[in-house]
Parts: structure tokens; C-alpha cells; sequence
RNA sequence: GGAGGGGUGGCUGAGUGGUCGAAAGCGGCGGUCUUGAAAACCGUUGGCCCUCCGGGGCCCGGGGGUUCGAAUCCCUCCCCCUCCGCCA
């Protein structure tokens, strides 16, 4: 959410940040339009309860010196019907306003390229080399199946498509590519680790923005008010909602396990083959809750943080600023981590690195209290540190070897019992 | 799932229809005293919104109702605690 301090006098800023992200300017028109009948209809129905509230008293003196009233009564009477009728006016206008609002996206922080969409994003550095091989590099999903590591047809049988098994060191990989990335993250990036709640209501997904938006990407609990968690962003940004916090404390670092659940309706007929876009993936995910001064300091070494974990892997990769019309929702600013992939021949996103701002802190209710003693919101930032199930993509297709075995990166071998290499009969 | 008891300011806790945004204590902040500190004493101490910057409105778990008037009465939802049942 946007402040309405911004939205009243920040016209230019508003106007050209919404548009370079696509929004229609007829909804921030009509936003314009519904505060100000916000603010009318407000001061009418305070002077009324004003009114009323006088007269209350003098009933209230009246009646314990014994007298009479009967003027008084009538008045608040007359008033009482007055202020009811303003007040239905005024709760029709805060939930339309309220509902535009939860429609705007936050604005682009100044250095973020301008463009319609991933086309413009820019490249900010590129790390590592693409290997050379002198063969020609399968993509994962060929190799884990043949592995046996990876079962695409289980996976459908047991739930439909975008649904796989990992099995033997398939599995066992994931489960150590997790312990690795939070091992790094507590014990030397500074988070404290949270397992969350998998499932959580409505209310927290509004506050990190995914509703009301995107309700069709997420999937919902039958007859609940319920959902699977899209990412561990929602649980770790909502966890001091409602709270004042300490400014001594910030920056509060969280990392986080979760599975991930997307129904992502809009993505028919993208990536339909192997690991990359599932329905139920595992992440490892960082939130930070910062200062507003330092965030963008923060943003800087949150993405290092997720960096740290591609370097410890020697994956290479590049990181790229999304433009402002490929920036999330929530994001001010985000950097993507894009991990060669060779069985495709191109990088792909295995991480996104947001600083958001106070836009999901509006929404949540995170603040803190200021030197002065007032409140303050917080800044949010979060990131993927990293997607796991694409990290064992890309340790499968940058290790595999010639007879169709994948060398296990050194860093990750202490997680797998030492072993250096994965071989036809590791798996089902 | 069944039975009962609760949700009041940073915390403990009083308040059961009117001058209650709310006693008291603790904590915090400022001051007096002190070489300094503690103790003692005095004062002060919530949040949100609107504003013609004079002020005004709202908030006692959320929502609704009764009433001229609700922290207080009624309904409903949520959460917490105790006991029983079930369960990993």
C-alpha cells in the first residue's frame, strides 16, 4: 500500500511511477475522487458526534441533579439518525478506497531501469564462467530420470502435472541443499531460522500483497480461511505484524524452510517440462526488516547473502535489476540471480531479492519507535536463498558428466556423507 | 470433539450503564536530593485518523445490537487458559 500522505502530494511522482508499471491512471483518478469524499464525509460526521457527545453530558449532569432532559434527548435523537445514515456513507467509501488502494503496486525506487518488461531489465555483473563441455549437455530432466532421481510420471500419478518425486539422492540432494543454504545463512549471514506455519490466512497474504490480487495463483484450503504458503516471505514479513518494534533491534534477519505452493493459473504451456515451475517447490527464504534509512543498504547484502550460496556451489550466474515493469508487485527494487543453466543454454531466475519499502509494512502494521518516541513503519526486504528445487537443477546440469553421472560439489559433500558423485542407481 | 474460565494501557490489575481513554502498582522518561549511583520524593508517560492548526473524532480482542449514553448489558466471531476425550 501506498501512504495517502504520497498519494495527496506526491501527484507527479505517483502518476509517472504508476505508469511505468503499467497502471491504468483512470484508478488513480478515482482514487483521488473517494479520499476526498473520505475526507468530507468525515469531518461532517465528527461534528455531529461532537454535537452529540455535548449533549450526552448535559443529559448525564441533568439527570443526576434530578431534572428534567427531555430537550437534550431529542436533540441527540434527531442527531443519532443523521450520524448513522453519514457513517453508512463513510464505511462504503473507506471499503471502496481501501480496495483501490490494495489494487496499486508501490512505486519504482529511482535507479531501477525503466521498461515494459524483462527486456529491459539491466545486467548488473555476470560471475563465473560457463563451463565448456565436449559433449553435449543434457538438461535435468533427462538426466535425473535417468539417474532415477528424478520421477516425472509418479509425480503426475500421485498429483497431476507440475508434481514430481525425487527419490534416493534426488531427495537426499534437496534435503542437504536445504541444510547447507540454512547452515550459511544462521551461522554466518546473522538470520535466525523460523519454520513457519505452511498454511496461513488471508489476512497475512494481504500484507505481503498477494491478495487480493493474486488469488489465483495461490491455493486455498476448502472451506477454510486458509492457504498454502506461495513462499516463506508471508509467514517471516507478517511475523511482527501489529507490533512496535525496538530501533536498537533492526535490522531483524529471518530465514526460513518452506515448501512453496502455486497454483499460478496464467503459466499454462511455460516451462512444462522437468523441474522448474512446480506446483510444490522448495525455498529457502531471507527476510530482513529494516530501517528505512539502511534498507537499500540491506537489499545490497540480503542479494550477497543469496549470492554467497550459488558461490559456495561454484555455480556460475549473473545478477540483473528487473525494470520497472517486470518489478513484483510489493518490490521497490528487485535483483534477480539468474544460474546458467547448459541444458538450456541460458540463465534462468534461480533467486529474487526484493526491498519493498514500507508498502507490505503498511499493509501488515510493522513499525517502530522512533528516537522521538513516535512510530515509524519499517522497511521489508526479502529474498530467495535459493530456490532449491532449481539449485538442484543447476548442480545436475553444470556437473553432469560424459556417462551421464553428476559430480557432487564439494561444499555439499559433508551433507551427503561424503559422497562425490551420483551415478544410474542412486535413485528408483 | 465435550465442559468450564478468561481477553482492559509496555506489564500486573481495578472498574458492571453517565464527569472513564480508563484507578492503583510496576516499568519508562524528566526533575529534586547526591561526589556519582541507589533509595526517597515531585512531575510526566498509549495508539490511530481528520483539521479552517483553534481543535475535533475513534480505539478497553474483532464485528454487530440494545440505550439519550456501553469497558460495563445482549448476539456473534477470534484468541488464550483449565479439565475430559482423541491423536503424531
Amino acid at each position: 500500500m501506498l501512504s495517502r500522505e504520497v498519494l495527496r502530494n506526491q501527484r507527479e511522482r505517483v502518476i509517472a511511477g504508476l505508469a511505468s508499471r503499467g497502471v491504468d491512471a483512470a484508478l488513480l483518478a478515482r482514487w483521488q475522487e473517494l479520499d476526498e469524499a473520505r475526507r468530507r464525509t468525515l469531518v461532517e460526521v465528527e461534528d455531529r458526534k461532537r454535537q452529540r457527545n455535548e449533549a450526552s453530558k448535559r443529559i448525564g449532569e441533568l439527570k443526576r441533579q434530578g431534572q428534567a432532559a427531555a430537550g437534550e434527548i431529542a436533540e441527540v435523537s434527531q442527531l443519532k439518525g443523521e450520524i448513522e445514515a453519514l457513517e453508512t456513507r463513510l464505511a462504503e467509501i473507506d471499503g471502496a478506497i481501501g480496495g483501490v488502494e490494495l489494487e496499486l503496486p508501490n512505486l519504482p525506487h529511482a535507479s531501477v531501469p525503466e521498461g515494459a518488461d524483462e527486456s529491459a531489465n539491466r545486467v548488473e555483473r555476470v560471475v563465473g564462467e560457463p563451463r565448456r563441455f565436449d559433449f553435449a549437455p543434457k538438461a535435468h530432466w533427462d538426466l535425473g530420470s535417468q539417474l532415477g532421481i528424478l520421477d516425472f510420471e509418479r509425480g503426475a500419478k500421485l498429483a497431476g502435472a507440475r508434481f514430481t518425486v525425487l527419490a534416493g539422492a534426488g531427495a537426499q540432494l534437496e534435503r542437504a541443499l536445504i541444510q547447507l543454504m540454512l547452515d550459511l545463512h544462521t551461522g554466518e549471514h546473522g538470520y535466525t531460522e523460523i519454520l513457519p506455519p505452511f498454511l496461513v490466512s488471508a489476512e497475512m497474504l494481504i500484507g505481503t500483497g498477494q491478495l487480493p490480487k493474486f488469488a489465483a495463483d495461490l491455493f486455498r484450503v476448502e472451506g477454510r480461511d486458509l492457504y498454502l504458503v506461495p513462499t516463506a516471505e508471508v509467514p517471516l514479513t507478517n511475523l511482527h505484524r501489529g507490533e512496535v518494534l525496538d530501533e536498537a533491534a533492526l535490522p531483524l534477519r529471518y530465514a526460513a524452510y518452506t515448501p512453496c505452493f502455486r497454483a499460478e493459473a496464467g503459466s499454462h504451456g511455460r516451462d512444462v517440462r522437468g523441474l522448474i515451475r512446480q506446483h510444490q517447490f522448495d525455498k529457502v527464504e531471507l527476510v530482513q526488516i529494516a530501517h528505512p534509512e539502511r534498507s537499500y543498504a540491506a537489499l545490497e547484502e540480503l542479494t550477497g547473502h543469496a549470492e554467497r550460496v550459488l558461490r559456495l556451489l561454484e555455480l556460475p550466474y549473473r545478477v540483473v535489476c528487473l525494470s520497472t515493469g517486470d518489478t513484483g508487485f510489493a518490490a521497490a527494487k528487485t535483483y534477480d540471480l539468474e544460474v546458467w543453466l547448459p541444458g538450456q543454454d541460458a540463465y534462468r531466475e534461480i533467486s529474487s531479492c526484493s526491498n519493498c519499502e514500507d508498502f507490505q509494512a503498511r499493509r501488515a502494521g510493522v513499525r517502530y519507535r522512533t528516537g522521538d518516541g513516535k512510530t515509524a513503519l519499517v522497511h521489508t526486504l526479502n529474498g530467495s536463498a535459493l530456490a532449491v528445487g532449481r539449485t538442484l537443477i543447476a548442480v545436475l546440469e553444470n556437473c553432469q558428466q560424459a556417462d551421464g553421472s553428476v559430480g557432487v560439489p564439494e561444499a555439499l559433500r559433508p551433507y551427503l556423507g561424503g559422497r562425490e558423485r551420483i551415478t544410474a542407481g542412486d535413485g528408483l
